[in-house]
DNA sequence: GTAGAAGCTGACACTGGTGTCAGATTCAAG
DNA sequence: CTTGAATCTGACACCAGTGTCAGCTTCTAC
């Protein structure tokens, strides 16, 4: 598909698409012409990159995870070395630590929410 | 107490404070050379600032939760205004999503992890 | 009064994914 | 063949908090 299509199916733009080909997280082929041709994987491709950048990973981190992440219907197609398991335990730890600030921060808002409105809404 | 001894009881950077200071969240006295004297209470207020920073707040949404708030031993100074109780929603809203993205990559490194290390861990 | 530590202001850089624009090329349909 | 839509590459800008440096002033203790 095109990467018009592919754009519009997972919305995320054109732009994008082209800077994670270039980090390396999305493969396409090329018509003679030059235009990207992407396969059918590619969308859950992008969902899992999107998915992993709002976590707050980086494009480095996430080109070393996704091969060894289980697609929708085959197993994982490598597994993580020694010392990617360490990178990503930090991430989990990071990932953690922010959920805990987040959560933290969402109670001050509620209670100034609930203060002002009353309502335990 | 001055600047130095402000950051290192909060871990913050000199170069933060007067940035705070800047965008109005944070207010020092002076002393006749222009140095900034802060009262005891700045250290509360610093940390209040960095824990919604880390909720990734702006400045301008912090600037006026903070009179919203009630501080360790009095309660808050000022109630929320209708508009801001809105936008406070907003981002506890996001939050929220944030919170169910961090907490789904999370899954997604932990399934990684435990299928490369055999362990539960 | 003097030396050294601490503070002041202002300016520039960085991050890293994304928006946007320009100018050229390719694709697909009439 | 032609034409308009789609795509290509490359470059520059942005955000917003923070790091860092330069050059000068103030404070503090001797």
């Amino acid at each position: 598909m095109r990467i018009g299509e592919l754009a519009e199916r997972t919305a995320v733009s054109e732009r994008s698409l082209r800077y994670y080909e270039k980090q390396g997280l999305l493969y396409a082929d090329r018509t003679p012409g030059g235009h990207r041709d992407y396969p059918e994987s590619a969308v859950d491709r992008v969902v899992h990159i999107q998915e992993l950048f709002a976590a707050g990973l980086c494009s480095a981190k996430i080109v070393q995870l996704l091969p060894c992440m289980r697609d929708k219907d085959g197993g994982p197609s490598e597994k993580a070395t020694p010392w990617l398991v360490d990178e990503l335990t930090d991430e989990r730890a990071r990932i953690d630590r922010q959920v805990a600030d987040l959560l933290r921060a969402r109670e001050v808002l509620n209670e100034v929410i609930t203060a002002a409105t009353g309502t335990s809404r």
